[in-house]
DNA sequence: GACATAATGCAACTGAATTGCATAAAGGTC
DNA sequence: GACCTTTATGCAATTCAGTTGCATTATGTC
């Protein structure tokens, strides 16, 4: 995971000025094991390091056009933001949790699209892969087990 | 492709009563070859069907309700929606045009993601999967063609 | 035709993200 | 260090897509 001194050496790297807040914002996506979205990384600042709503959002922005950082689609309408992984190509499936609105990333070997074949056919250009499962997780199912599933439309309808 | 009477018939199968509206937002997605946003289909309804935005919206969440119709994220914050593939598991990726925020379908033969392999290790409840390729379509890239790609952001940040 | 149920319309609202502009911080030059 | 330019951040207001609550209209059944 990354620590301050590689989230700010990470900017450098991209020419980018490590601000106190960049690198707070670098950091929390390092640290955590599945992307989050601007509300959770908000709340995570909030308690050691507020800052403005726009300010995250254009760090985001920034961070994901200097490829540090990935934005990803999940079930519902916020994004969310993780640390790129290094190699392309090595997308990995993400999972959400149409009943709490979780997102864990997925190994799965399994899958192994080959963009590069698609792309012979495909007429367009295609610069980047986003596969999502949808379902509940884990703790959702465990915690719901014989209820009525309840907010499930989430999934569909967040 | 659907026509009207395809339509009828496919809501009362489901047990819907097919009124005019309904009628026609599924003609609609059913002449389509992609799938549409709601703009996109008010649009289209304006012309000889105007209804309320709440209604066009309240209907595809029935379609979807009832699985008549699919309903994907593009690469932008509007979802789109189409007509649901008969057959479970055929499910197709869609590309997303970053530039024009156009939708396609892809039949990509290469792509056969086993979800059962994914669920046999992953702890939750897998129910759906929806794979998207983020790019230029080839319109855009013909007229586009030395230009400054200008609105590429619009991947990231539509 | 009377009535209950379902469908549609309208207005106001929400949540996520964006824009425009003002202020504050960094960085370079003398 | 003072001055100035560039870059970051903050604040208020706005957009965009979708949703909610409630009134009104249509549909279907007896």
């Amino acid at each position: 995971m990354a620590h301050r001194e590689d989230s700010t050496s990470l900017l450098k790297q991209k020419g980018l000025t490590p601000t106190p807040h960049r690198v707070m914002v670098l950091g929390i996506l390092g640290n955590s094991p599945s992307p989050l979205s601007p509300q959770e990384i908000f709340a995570t600042l909030q308690r050691s390091h507020p800052m403005n709503r726009v300010t995250l959002y254009r760090i985001l922005d920034m961070l994901v056009a200097h490829g540090l950082v990935e934005r990803i689609q999940s079930g519902d309408r916020a994004f969310r933001y993780g640390l790129n992984a290094q190699s392309p190509h090595a997308e990995h499936p993400h999972f959400y949790c149409s009943h709490c609105g979780s997102i864990q990333c997925v190994h799965a070997d399994s899958i192994h699209v080959q963009v590069e074949d698609i792309q012979k056919t495909f007429p367009g250009l295609i610069q980047r892969m986003e596969i999502r499962l949808d379902g509940i997780c884990k703790n959702c199912l465990r915690n719901h087990k014989g209820k009525k599933a309840g907010n499930e439309r989430a999934a569909q309808k967040p």
